[in-house]
DNA sequence: GTCTATATCCTGATAGAC
DNA sequence: GTCTATCAGGATATAGAC
């Protein structure tokens, strides 16, 4: 799924980093069991240690790449993108398709996250500065450059990047929960989840760039 | 913190439900040490399993809990509201104030979310259908009643709510990685975090309210 | 109800033969 | 490089005295 950037590495290597990634993205840094790693790779558990050293070492490794790929795709798709609508409508698409698609993805950093993230942190850090511009710096300076020209409205741009993540990461962040919570509420039956995603995309924009208030309603 | 809404509960489960959750967010179910909920608590390791069962059984009534208060503090808020507007406010200040107040919880939860959630889905239920009338039922029937009301333009009421969700929810769930980021972007210096969180509110109401597009500019 | 001691199991990591 | 066997530590849970 992830093609490595890193030189050297071999294709046990890779299977072994791709088995270890199923294994920590599904139950995490203290859930994950070496003996499952090594089963899913298909390989015995003490070729884990003869090709990397330790359990945290290889959750090091794996946290790298994580962080790597979806930040550089996202950075990959907003970074030539002209007008401000451009922007916004790559970052949002970019952003639903990738956590639609692997859900697990950004699951897998926010429970990094919530048992304290200093290790992705310091891994975060690394990621942005070998980053040819990082993807923060680029997101903020498209907002201010919206602002500048006149096209949107005087917003705080830091606050607008966090509100226009956060409704776009938050599906799939939450999807058990919204697949319970929607069947109670009856709004959701006969799910199609692509057609969902594709929808979220176009109804997210819309919000963000026109808000819900009805022109000329009161007020 | 948590008043609990169980009738026959000893001072000392009490201490022990503190504990365990205190426990239990900082490092997730299989993080989690009995020995350290017992060290918190001031106990022996020994009481914990004549209070409580076993570790599952402790966990499940620390994610009871959890959801208990979140939802119910949620809805009692957002239930007498009159207009949409009103309903808007009063929704974006509860969840961003309680998630900004206390990240651990809405991190734990998605914690839960992310290692599979069977158990958060069964709970979730159960929490849902102990309220009066359930939480998302009154958020979907508030934005329904916007619309027909035409104080808001026609747009999904299911997907508005993710939105509005997501956008208050995502500064607590990412905030070690924002700060991060947001030093790395120097948008942030000097941080007054309470501030912050107060801006924060105004900024989201006035993104999803107003949008951000400058009116009368192109198109 | 509360303690000490212990059973039982599981985990990450290594030693050493081939 | 790859296997078998095993160590040493730590986890949940319980037995049994008081």
């Amino acid at each position: 799924m992830f093609h490595s950037s890193e030189s050297e590495e071999g294709l046990k290597e890779q299977i072994i980093l791709e088995a270890a990634m199923d294994e920590f993205i599904a139950h995490g840094w203290t859930g994950a069991r070496m003996q499952a790693i090594a089963d899913r790779a298909g390989i015995n558990k003490t070729l884990l240690h003869y090709y990397f050293r330790s359990k945290k070492n290889l959750y090091q490794r794996i946290l790298y790449r994580v962080m790597k790929y979806f930040f550089g795709i996202v950075l990959g798709n907003i970074v030539e993108s002209g007008s401000f609508e451009e922007f916004l409508r790559a970052a949002i698409d970019t952003i639903v398709e990738e956590s639609g698609r692997n859900p697990r993805l950004p699951m897998f950093l926010m429970q990094e996250l919530s048992l304290g993230g200093k290790t992705a942190r310091v891994m975060l850090r690394e990621v942005l500065n070998e980053q040819k511009q990082p993807l923060t710096a680029v997101m903020l300076e498209k907002v201010r450059k919206g602002i500048e020209e006149g096209v949107i409205r005087s917003v705080d741009p830091g606050q607008f990047i966090l509100t226009l993540i956060g409704s776009c990461l938050y599906f799939a962040l939450a999807e058990p929960i919204i697949m319970e919570i929607g069947s109670l509420a009856g709004f959701m039956e006969g799910f199609d989840r692509d057609g969902f995603l594709q929808k979220r995309k176009k109804e997210i924009f819309s919000v963000l760039y026109y808000g819900i208030r009805k022109r000329g309603a009161e007020e």
